[in-house]
RNA sequence: GCCGCUAUGGUGUAAGUGGUUAACACGCCGCCCUCUCAAGGCGGAGAGUACGGGUUCGAGUCCCGUUAGCGGUACCA
């Protein structure tokens, strides 16, 4: 008997890939690849309305953006119907299941909760058909009657099982009805096609989102009527968003969707290292993980049990989403190795319209030191084309905010140029001789060396902050630092 | 309505089988560095563990109740 991990995300295309949806995948794989198991993708598209091709590819994009490669499939639930079916049939054969001819209600999507109560309210009755002898039912069937197959769930007695993150898990049989498990159209639901498709696929661990926690009763009910050993389950906390309130994607959006982080600029192992965090913890303080540490450490008994608040806030524009997030990628860009770094800042240029060819030719070696020089102090991709503009381009804003602190001395309408003199007639263009040659001049002048420093920042990037001067100096070249030193001496404000 | 799950600073998490002043990270605030900070270094505030009972010499940890949030309760997934 043979032991192998056999785990599977089964995602239903019926919207992008989100966070909740990434993390799930995300510690199936975990677990996949920490056992040395198989990794399994399913799309669970047999909601044919819902389900879009365009959504399967976001999802299959988000996956591999993530880095989360499956061993199998991606199989699609709808090409198993056949199965789903069969098996219902066998139930019913068995009499661990009988057809349902009770019409079928039409329910509106937006009245099922008041409905669903009314009906609690009212009391359940015993459904007739429940006992109907077999060749009667086969009969009305073959005679052409829609019938619904429904599962016979035990009268009396309790589900147990025990979930891997939450323990054991009871649950009377009086509190579960009959489920349907093919519809009167035929088409098989849910519970029926994943618990079917688990089985054919061999899946020994269940790791899926605690939504389907009380459901999971019905589904070991099916594994015992199909004479089948039950997987392992492991339910994960559910994410939720700010105030404690559920994640819609309708109300939350884009800052719930895998893309928008690969669109926003964030490294994929960044990305999922916080999700790692969400709901689990390696047990130690240890916070920055590497895929391959995850993947050492990872361990379902290290999974919380509550429900994890994604802290975005939409509202802030530097802030948009959840502040660690943010930070964890901060860490990933400045410690990253520069060669991996430098060809997702290029591909980030190449979006924002800055990118030049010779940065890849001539010029990459200048490239990969502007990046190095950039990374300590930014947290996305997108600010080495937002923030780090000047140093790509000669087009650039001045922050007003750092002209009017910076810029205001009117003397620097004399000595910007004065040092941009200094500067291009220049010997040798190293740190050491601009430092000395900036800080002899501003000697000379009688003004503190700071003054022209600030100025200068300001004058050659527009901003308020940045790296240190000398530093930005060497990185723009004699060129470009002349000439912006020149053209700011007309932006030192008059004062009035 | 009924059933279930959960509850540690603003957020994410620690605190083996109950045992000293509840720890870490993010965020926030301050100081230092000094040429700036959105970088780096240092420090600080912030929870007495949802609330109320109980068990115990001792409870964040066990039990009961309440509350809140979430999930489920569909011929949705």
């Amino acid at each position: 008997m043979t032991d192998t991990v056999r785990v599977r995300f089964a995602p239903s295309p019926t919207g992008y890939l989100h966070v909740g949806g990434a993390r799930t995948a995300l510690f199936n794989w975990l677990f996949a690849r920490k056992h040395k198991g198989v990794f399994i993708l399913r799309i669970e598209d047999t909601d044919v309305q819902r389900s879009s091709e365009a959504m399967v590819q976001g999802i299959l994009e988000g996956m591999h953006w993530l880095g989360l490669d499956h061993d199998e499939g991606p199989f699609f639930q709808s090409s198993f119907v056949d199965r789903h079916r069969a098996a219902a049939r066998r139930l019913v054969e068995e009499g661990k299941a009988y057809y349902d001819f009770t019409p079928k209600e039409a329910t509106d999507d937006r009245t099922v909760k008041e409905k669903i109560i009314d009906r609690a309210r009212a009391g359940r009755e015993k459904n007739p058909y429940r006992s109907l002898p077999l060749e009667e039912s086969l009969a009305r069937v073959e005679a052409g009657e829609a019938a619904a197959i429904r599962l016979k769930v035990p009268e009396e007695g309790t589900s147990r099982f025990d979930d891997m993150v939450y323990g054991p898990q009871e649950r009377d049989y009086s509190d579960i009805e009959d489920l349907v498990l093919i519809r009167s159209d035929g088409h098989p639901l849910y519970n029926l096609s994943v618990v079917v498709d688990d089985i054919t696929m061999g899946i020994t661990h269940v790791i899926r989102g605690q939504d389907h926690l009380t459901n999971t009763h019905k589904q070991v009910l099916l594994y015992e009527a199909m004479g089948v050993p039950v997987p392992r389950f492991a339910h994960l906390p559910l994410i939720i968003a700010p105030g404690r309130e559920k994640l819609s994607k309708r109300k939350h959006g884009e800052v719930v969707s895998v893309t928008t982080y690969r669109d926003r600029g964030f490294v994929p192992d960044a990305f999922v290292n916080f999700l790692a965090l969400l709901g689990w913890s390696a047990g130690s303080d240890q916070e920055i993980l590497s895929r391959e540490e995850l993947i050492e450490k990872f361990d379902l008994s290290g999974v919380n049990k509550a429900s994890a608040v994604f802290n975005f806030n939409e509202s802030n524009q530097s802030d948009w989403t959840d502040p660690k997030a943010l930070w964890v990628n901060g860490e990933y860009i400045k410690s990253m190795p520069l060669d991996e770094l430098v060809p997702m800042v290029s591909g980030q240029l190449k979006r924002a319209g800055l990118w030049r060819e010779e940065y890849s030719a001539g010029q990459s070696e200048w490239f990969a030191r502007a990046v190095d020089l950039l990374r300590a102090r930014y947290r996305t991709l997108d600010d080495f084309g937002g923030y780090g503009r000047p140093y790509f381009s000669d087009e650039f804003e001045y922050d007003p905010a750092a002209v009017k602190k910076n810029l205001k001395d009117e003397r620097l309408r004399e000595l910007l140029p004065g040092l941009s003199d200094r500067l291009s007639s220049l010997d040798r263009f190293t740190h050491e001789e601009v430092e000395a040659a900036l800080r002899g001049y501003s000697e000379e002048q009688g003004v503190k060396a700071g003054l022209l420093i600030n100025a200068a920042r300001t004058a050659l990037t527009g901003q308020l902050v940045g790296p240190g001067l000398f530093d930005i100096v060497l990185i723009l070249g004699r060129e470009r630092t002349v000439t912006r030193l020149r053209r700011a001496a007309d932006l030192v404000s008059a004062r009035e």
